[in-house]
DNA sequence: CTGACCCTTCCCAAG
DNA sequence: GAAGGGTCAG
């Protein structure tokens, strides 16, 4: 049962100043300044809902509530150093001691300090995708399966099923039987392999991305007294994007907030997109149910898009069944274009048409990086990004690969955990299959000679690594690099002491990893940079966990963290997913490849899903969403493919639910393109 | 046992 | 069209 309390504001209290019924609309300031207790906030597209959020912050500091019980869940590290620099600029109050974070590093933060609670140590190693998989193969290697006489899953699949598992709660059997029942017939198998997965990560010290969320509930249902620890802290809890949280996550709020707790929920049903990673929109629309005594607060006031794009984006989300209703109205006048269908008869031409509208619009006076490029898949940017470097035009894209999984960097990083965490066995070997002549065996081998020493066990690492590693016998050809790794791997931790993160990646690309740099790719320059620009934003860290759970957990390269770099020469067009660019908005966008098969994707569409319809038009509209002015939309009519020859595409189905004359079909000719009908 | 080479397979979104 | 897996020579 909800209780609520009153805060007092007290009177003497030096104020932030802030004015919340002036500075924001009604709608807003209601949300704002509600009594702390339970509530949602539905917050439309465009609507300042960070805006909200922060004053929230602010309000609460303003009301004699302390930062550091404050809790901000948000849903990328972006949005959460963007509200800890926004409610910084709005207060004077002190934020330093406010968590702010996704679930992820809020997790992770939390299992540091209690993870030999749970059978780990404070230094455990983060496992991204890639390590999955080499652990999973592992174990599947060792768990005597037949994979040859029938198709078994592979180690990327496999690392799906077991996150679905986790972030759902659903069993293997469930996730088998509607995802894959194509491997129905080996589930005891599958179940074994997870089994012998969970058992590896705990002999390495490790933790996949799942089990940040997971362990943490596991660690507050079993340790009543932590949870308790943590509710006494977290007085107020602040959830952005609600609408995408998944069980586990929706799990972990509502054991935080427990009966007392105040805790707001903002978020807009209509831009869940991440029901395939276990969001499940029910926590949104039963929020109410769930939390007696809790308040709603509609915000439905849109300041970002014309009336032109928004009434088109309130067309388009209007077919979905499973929404709460809801009506944006802008408060901007209207510009006098309608968005732009513009169909193009290749993915060349698509390209083509996108470099030259980006170069007008520019002559027009409308800055690059105020344009931005959206696409379902981030394969579908590739003629563009082949046709801009062309016109020479700059631009920014976040890319399928975050920085932390590019080769090189895990390369250089498998020093620094291996050092840290003398468990982890996957760092082990993949520094170690650096060196000539040793591949997995040789590692097995060279491994097993570390775990006899006993060493790994141990809470320090050791004084001199030299000392005990040169007696190892490595193949021959390696005789050389090993001594240098060993020397390295000394320079880290000289006498059993860290050196700062910095200094430890600069020993191990002057020591060893430079010189393979070279042999290894034809690219040397721009991986050493990335290595040299890594360094540098690892000198804004003195601990090295610290450092190595941020790389794990940050997002891109072109990601904000070092900044300093890209503060001036970045007039430059985005190009990203429209996951990525949730919570973006631009003066200009362009949505590419909007033909069925393509957006919506071919794989919906053959599975007659209705749910997953719904959500990629959910999709749909967060990307129109995006754009402040000026909306074009455009799909190639024939798509070109190497082997089963060219496809013709129809436009997406998405665009027969918005009324003709919402848009204005472009007409492009092969020499340029002309407003009106050539035939 | 490693590393080069060829063949098959898979192509949606992220922390 | 790339990347991972399998195969085979050194």
């Amino acid at each position: 049962m909800a209780r609520e309390y009153t805060l007092h504001r007290r009177q003497t209290a030096p104020r932030s100043g802030i004015d919340y019924a002036a500075e924001l609309n009604a709608e807003q300031h209601a949300a704002v300044s509600s009594p702390p207790g339970r509530a949602l906030v539905i917050a439309g597209a465009g609507s300042g809902k960070t805006r909200t959020l922060t004053y929230r912050v602010a309000w609460l500091l303003d009301h004699d509530v302390e930062s550091r019980n404050i809790l901000l869940l948000t849903f990328t590290n972006k949005a959460a150093r963007e509200m800890i620099t926004r409610v910084q600029e709005l207060v004077t109050a002190d934020t330093s001691d406010l968590w702010a974070g996704t679930f992820h590093s809020i997790g992770n933060r939390i299992l540091r300090r209690h993870a030999d609670d749970l059978g780990f140590t404070r230094s455990f190693s983060i496992l991204d995708r890639d390590d999955q998989k080499s652990l999973l193969s592992a174990v599947v290697a060792a768990c005597d399966i037949d994979t040859k006489q029938r198709r078994f899953p592979k180690a990327d699949v496999l690392a799906t099923i077991f996150s679905l598992i986790e972030n759902t709660g659903e069993s293997l059997e469930d996730v088998l039987a509607t995802r894959y029942p194509y491997f129905d017939d080996w589930i005891e198998q599958i179940d074994q392999v997870r089994d012998g997965y969970a058992k590896k990560k705990r002999d390495t010290n490790s933790m996949d991305f799942d089990d940040l969320l997971v362990l943490t509930v596991k660690l507050f249902e079993e340790r009543p007294d932590v949870l308790d620890l943590y509710r006494g802290k977290f007085r107020h809890i602040l959830v952005d994007e609600y609408q995408d949280t998944n069980s586990v996550q929706s799990r972990m709020i509502d054991l935080l907030a427990g009966d007392s707790n105040s805790l707001m929920a903002v978020g807009d049903d209509a831009q869940s997109i991440y029901s395939w990673r276990g969001a499940d929109l029910d926590h949104i629309l039963s929020f109410q149910r769930r939390y007696f005594n809790s308040r709603i607060f509609k915000i439905e006031t849109n300041y970002r898009s014309v009336p032109e794009i928004l009434d088109l984006s309130n067309a388009a989300i209007r077919v979905n069944q499973g929404r709460i209703e809801k009506d944006l109205r802008s408060s901007r006048d209207a510009l006098g274009v309608k968005p732009a269908l513009v169909p193009l008869d290749d993915p060349a031409s698509q390209a083509a048409f996108v470099a030259q509208r980006i170069l007008e619009l520019r002559d027009e006076g409308i800055p690059l990086e105020e344009m931005a490029v959206l696409y379902r898949a981030h394969f579908q940017s590739l003629e563009v990004q082949m046709e801009l470097t062309r016109a020479g035009i700059p631009f920014t894209i976040t890319s399928g690969l975050r920085f932390f999984e590019q080769a090189h960097i895990k390369d250089v990083s498998a020093f620094l955990r291996f050092v840290t965490n003398r468990k982890d066995e996957v760092s082990f070997k993949r520094m170690l299959q650096l060196m000539p002549g040793v591949g997995p065996s040789a590692a097995e081998k060279l491994w097993q000679n570390w775990l006899a020493t006993g060493l790994a066990d141990k809470d320090e690492p050791p004084a001199s690594w030299s000392e005990v590693m040169l007696g190892f016998k490595p193949p021959k050809k390696a005789a050389k690099d090993w001594e240098q790794l060993c020397y390295t791997l000394d320079e880290l931790s000289p006498g059993g002491v860290f050196v700062p993160p910095s200094n430890m990646l600069f020993s191990v690309l002057e020591g060893v990893y430079d010189e393979y740099l070279k042999a290894s790719f034809d690219n040397y320059e721009n991986r050493r940079s990335d290595i040299e620009q890594l360094i540098s934003y690892g000198q804004t860290f003195d601990d090295v966990l610290e450092f190595l759970a941020q790389l794990s957990l940050m997002g891109s390269v072109d990601g904000e963290p070092s900044g300093d770099k890209r503060a001036k020469d970045d007039e430059c067009v985005v190009l990203s997913s429209i996951h990525q660019a949730k919570g973006l908005e631009w003066k200009v966008v362009f949505l590419i490849w909007l033909a069925d098969g393509q957006f919506p994707n071919s794989r919906i569409l053959d599975a007659e899903d209705d749910a997953m319809l719904e959500e990629e038009r959910r999709l749909f509209y967060v990307a129109i969403t995006r754009a402040k002015d000026e909306l074009y939309m455009s799909y190639p009519m024939i798509n070109p493919k190497s082997y089963t020859g060219d496809v013709i595409q129809r436009p997406s189905r998405f665009l027969d639910d918005c009324p003709a004359d919402l848009v204005e079909e472009w007409h492009v000719g092969r020499g340029g393109w002309v407003d009106d009908d050539p035939f």
